[in-house]
DNA sequence: CTATGTAAACAAC
DNA sequence: GTTGTTTACATAG
C-alpha cells in the first residue's frame, strides 16, 4: 500500500523471540512481597462490623429491585425519612453475604417518603432563592469503614468532611444521607433545598435515576499517606510506573510551559519522573519512546525556526493535557485490593495499570481494584457538570435560565492548580443561573472517559475518544460515548483505527487510488526503493488494511491547526478538525483537505489517542462515517473530561459541548437502564428509549454559541424530579464504590448545551 | 484482533 | 551517536 521513502525494507528481522526478553533480574527483584491476603484492621473491623449489623432491618417503605443491567445489583428505593446509615449498614451485610455472586452493589435512590424529618432530603419549605442554590456535597472518604474515618487522610486541598456551600445555600450537612456517606466511603452528590425539595415531593420525585449515572470509584481504601504524597512507583525506583509510553510521553510534553519538548528533554522528563527508566529499565526504552512518537498521531513533531532542533508536541485536538498530577495513583502494591498486583509485578509490569492509568474502570466492582482514583479536579469538573446539568434538567431555576456560558478555559494557572488539587469533599457551586444544557449527557454506570482522573470514577463503556481541542475555549465535555454495556474498553484508542481509516479513506479514497506513503508526500522515494517496496507492497497492503501504526508526520513550525486545512464546514474550526474523524459528512475524510504535502501539515489526521492506547483499531472503528458523526470534540480548557466517541452514533448529533454526553454511556440507548427502578418507584412512564438527541439536527453539531442558549429549558419540566442515589457496593469491605445516580428527567428531551455553561459562576476559582 | 511493548533495520543528521 | 520511521514480533486481554 503506501510506502514510506524512507522506511527501510525489512523483510524479515525477527525470526524468533528472544529467550529471555526480560532480564533475569529485572523485574524480580523488585517487589517486596506483601501480603496480599493482608487486611487491614480497618477492614476487619468493618467486616465485622457489617456482620454485627447485618441483622439490621431495613426500615419499612423501602423496596428492592434488582438492576436490570447490572449485575449483582439491586436498587434500593429509601423513604427519604429513612435512616440512611442504618440502611447502609443492612445493605453492607447483605451485599457481603452475597459475597460476588449476588448482590453486592446497591444503588440507593430516594424516594421521597412523605414528610421527612431527614435535614438533608427534607424538602425545603420554601424555594427561596436559597432553594435555587445547589450544594454538592461529596463526600468522599477512603474505603476505610466509619471506624476509620477518623483518620482517614486528606490530601492537600482536600474538602473532605467539608461542606460547602453556595452562599444562600441550604445546609445540607446535616442531611442523613449525606452523613451516612460520610461514614463509609461513598460521594454523594446532593442538591440543595431544591433537590432536597424535589426528591421528597413524592415519588414522582423519583421517577428517573438513571439519566445521570456515573460511578465515583472508591478512593484508595488503603490511603496511607495523610499528605498524598505517594510510596507507589513514583517514589519506587524498582517500580516501573503503570503509565504507558505514550502516557508518559504525554505527561513530559504537558510539563512543559509550551507543550512541546525535545526528544532527549522527554527522556530526561521520564527519568527525573520515573526513576525506573533511569535505573532500572534496559536501554531499549528509549527506542520505545521514540517508537510511540513515531506511531502515534497525536505526537507531531515541529521544527525550531532554524530547523534545527526538533520538539515533539501533542497534537492540539488531541491534547488531554495530561499531567502526571492527574492521573491516578495505582494502589500499594501489597494492596489487599490489588491481589493482582504482585502477579503482575513479577512478570511484567501490569498491562492493565500501565496503559491506563488511564482510565480504564469497570463498573462492576473491583473491577480495577489496582488503580487508585485520585479524586482530582476533573472530577471536581464532573460534579459540576453533574450538578449542572442536573439543575437544568430539574428546573431548579425557577427564572428563565440565564444563558451560560462554558468558559472551558482555565487560565494556565489554573490548570496547574486543578491539575495539583485533589479535590474530596464538598464542592461548592455558586447558584447561579442554569441554561438548559443543550446536550443532555447522562452518565452511566458504564464506561465513560474523563479526564484520566475523572474518567477513573466514571465507568466506562467502551468509549472512543475523539480528539479534543485544545482545551482553550469550549467546554467540551461531550463525546459521543458508545453505550454499549457490556465490553468494557479502554479509553485510549480514541479513534478506533483512526490511521486505518485516514489511511483508506483519506489517503487511498481520497483521490488517489495510488497508494502513497506518508513518506511521499513529504518524500522523494527513488525508484530503488520503489521497486524494493513493491515486493513487500502485498504484505504491507494486507498489513494496513488491518493495523497501521504508521504516522508521520512534520508539522511545520507554527502550524496552524489542522482544522484550518480543512475545507469549509458547518462546522467550527475546531468541528473542522474533527470533520475527519466524524463521519459525519456523507463524504467524510475524501473532503478534508490535508496539504499534506503543500503546507507540510501533519501528514496524518490525528487520531486521538489516549494515554493508553494508541494504536488505532480498525476494528473499533466503524468505515461508516456515521459512527463517529457523533462524536463532538470537546475539551474543557486543559482539562478533557472524556473525549469518546460513539460509533454507534446512538447520541446522533449531540452538540459538542456537552461534557456530560461524554460521560454518558448508555442512558439513552434505546433500552433504559433502569425501567425496573421507574416501576419500582412507581414514577411516570418515562421514554428513554427516545433519543433525546435524537432531535437534535445537525445544526447541533455546531458548537453553540454562548449566548444564544436554546429555548429549551421550558422543557425542563418542573415538576421532574430527579433522584439522587449511592452505590455502595459491598464487594469492597469499605463500600468504596459508590455511583451517583442522578436523573435528569427530561433529559432526553432537551439536549442540554454545555457551551453555554459559565463554569466560573460555579466554581468561583476559575475566576 | 487490539493495544502495547520491545527489538531492530535503516535513514538522515 | 542521535533522532526518527517503520516493520516484526511478543504478549495479554
Amino acid at each position: 500500500m503506501k510506502t514510506s521513502p524512507r522506511r527501510p525494507l525489512i523483510l524479515k528481522r525477527r525470526r524468533l523471540p528472544l529467550p529471555v526478553q526480560n532480564a533475569p533480574g529485572e523485574t524480580s527483584a523488585e517487589e517486596p512481597k506483601r501480603l496480599p491476603a493482608q487486611q487491614e484492621p480497618s477492614q476487619a473491623q468493618a467486616s465485622k462490623e457489617v456482620a454485627e449489623s447485618s441483622s439490621c432491618k431495613f426500615p419499612a417503605g423501602i423496596k428492592i429491585i434488582n438492576h436490570p443491567t447490572m449485575p449483582n445489583t439491586q436498587v434500593v428505593a429509601i423513604p427519604s425519612n429513612a435512616n440512611i446509615q442504618s440502611i447502609i449498614t443492612a445493605l453492607t451485610a447483605k451485599g457481603k453475604e452475597s459475597g460476588s455472586s449476588g448482590p453486592n452493589k446497591f444503588i440507593l435512590i430516594s424516594c421521597g417518603g412523605g414528610p421527612t424529618h431527614t435535614p438533608g432530603l427534607q424538602p425545603q419549605t420554601h424555594i427561596t432563592n436559597d432553594a435555587r442554590k445547589t450544594t454538592v456535597i461529596t463526600e468522599t472518604l477512603g474505603p476505610k469503614p466509619a471506624a476509620r474515618d477518623v483518620n482517614l487522610p486528606r490530601p492537600p486541598g482536600t474538602l473532605l468532611g467539608q461542606r460547602r456551600e453556595s452562599c444562600g445555600s441550604r445546609n445540607l450537612g446535616s442531611a442523613p444521607l449525606a452523613q451516612s456517606v460520610s461514614t463509609a466511603p461513598a460521594t454523594y452528590i446532593k442538591s440543595g433545598g431544591s433537590m432536597g425539595e424535589r426528591s421528597l415531593q413524592g415519588c414522582d420525585s423519583c421517577e428517573l435515576f438513571h439519566v445521570i449515572h456515573f460511578s465515583l470509584f472508591s478512593l484508595n481504601p488503603q490511603v496511607e499517606e495523610p499528605s498524598g504524597a505517594s510510596t507507589s512507583w513514583h517514589d519506587s525506583v524498582s517500580e516501573r510506573p503503570p503509565y504507558s509510553y505514550m502516557a508518559m510521553i504525554q505527561f513530559a510534553i504537558n510539563s512543559t510551559e509550551r507543550k512541546r519538548m525535545t526528544l532527549k528533554d522527554i527522556y530526561t522528563w521520564i527519568e527525573d519522573h520515573f526513576p525506573y527508566f533511569k535505573h532500572i529499565a534496559k536501554p531499549g526504552w528509549k527506542n520505545s519512546i521514540r517508537h510511540n512518537l513515531s506511531l502515534h498521531d497525536m505526537f507531531v513533531r515541529e521544527t525550531s525556526a532554524n530547523g534545527k532542533v526538533s520538539f515533539w508536541t501533542i497534537h492540539p485536538s488531541a491534547n488531554r493535557y495530561l499531567t502526571l498530577d492527574q492521573v491516578f495513583k495505582p494502589l500499594d502494591p501489597g494492596s489487599p485490593q490489588s491481589p493482582e498486583h504482585l502477579e503482575s509485578q513479577q512478570k511484567r509490569p501490569n498491562p492493565e495499570l500501565r496503559r491506563n492509568v488511564t482510565i480504564k474502570t469497570e463498573l462492576p466492582l473491583g473491577a480495577r481494584a489496582d488503580m487508585k482514583p485520585k479524586v482530582t479536579w476533573p472530577c471536581f469538573y464532573l460534579l459540576v457538570v453533574v450538578i449542572v446539568v442536573w439543575r437544568a434538567w430539574v428546573g431548579l431555576d425557577l427564572n428563565p435560565p440565564a444563558p451560560i456560558h462554558v468558559a472551558g478555559t482555565l487560565a494556565p494557572e489554573l490548570q496547574a492548580q486543578a491539575s495539583q488539587t485533589t479535590m474530596m469533599g464538598a464542592v461548592l457551586l455558586p447558584d447561579e443561573g442554569v441554561a438548559p444544557l443543550s446536550a443532555a449527557g447522562t452518565v452511566k454506570e458504564e464506561k465513560l472517559l474523563l479526564g484520566e482522573g475523572l474518567s477513573s470514577f466514571l465507568p466506562v463503556q467502551s468509549i472512543k475518544e475523539e480528539e479534543t481541542p485544545p482545551g482553550e475555549e469550549t467546554l467540551h465535555l461531550a463525546r459521543p460515548i458508545k453505550v454499549e454495556s457490556p465490553p468494557l474498553e479502554e479509553w485510549p484508542s480514541p479513534y478506533p483505527s483512526f490511521k486505518e481509516e485516514l489511511s483508506h479513506s483519506w489517503e487511498d479514497s481520497s483521490h488517489s487510488p495510488t497508494p502513497k506513503s506518508k513518506k511521499s508526500h513529504s518524500g522523494i522515494k527513488s525508484p530503488a526503493r520503489r521497486v524494493s517496496e513493491m515486493l513487500v507492497i502485498k504484505r504491507r497492503e494486507r498489513r494496513e488494511m488491518s493495523r497501521s501504526r504508521r504516522k508521520q508526520h512534520l508539522q511545520p513550525p507554527c502550524l496552524d491547526e489542522p482544522e484550518l486545512l480543512f475545507s469549509e464546514g458547518p462546522s467550527t474550526s475546531r468541528r473542522a478538525t474533527e470533520l475527519p474523524f466524524l463521519p459525519d459528512s456523507s463524504e467524510p475524510v475524501p473532503q478534508l483537505v490535508y496539504s499534506q504535502e503543500e503546507g507540510g501539515s501533519f501528514k496524518t489526521p490525528i487520531k486521538e489517542t489516549l494515554p493508553i492506547s494508541s494504536t488505532p483499531s480498525k476494528s473499533v472503528l466503524p468505515r461508516t462515517p456515521e459512527s463517529w458523526r457523533l462524536t463532538p470534540p470537546t475539551k474543557v480548557g486543559g482539562l478533557d473530561f472524556s473525549p469518546v466517541r460513539t460509533p454507534h452514533g446512538t447520541f446522533g448529533n449531540l452538540p459538542d459541548s456537552l461534557g456530560l454526553m461524554d460521560l454518558s454511556t448508555t442512558p439513552l440507548k434505546s433500552v433504559p437502564l433502569f425501567d425496573s427502578p421507574r416501576e419500582l418507584l412507581n414514577s411516570e412512564p418515562f421514554d428513554l428509549t427516545t433519543d433525546p438527541f435524537g432531535n437534535s439536527s445537525p445544526s447541533n453539531m455546531e458548537v453553540p454559541k454562548p449566548g444564544s442558549p436554546e429555548p429549551q429549558a421550558s422543557s425542563l419540566s418542573a415538576n421532574r424530579s430527579l433522584t439522587e442515589g449511592l452505590v455502595l457496593d459491598t464487594m469492597n469491605d469499605s463500600l468504596s464504590k459508590i455511583l451517583l445516580d442522578i436523573s435528569f428527567p427530561g433529559l432526553e428531551e432537551d439536549p442540554l448545551n454545555p457551551d453555554n455553561i459559565n463554569w466560573s459562576q460555579f466554581i468561583p476559582e476559575l475566576r
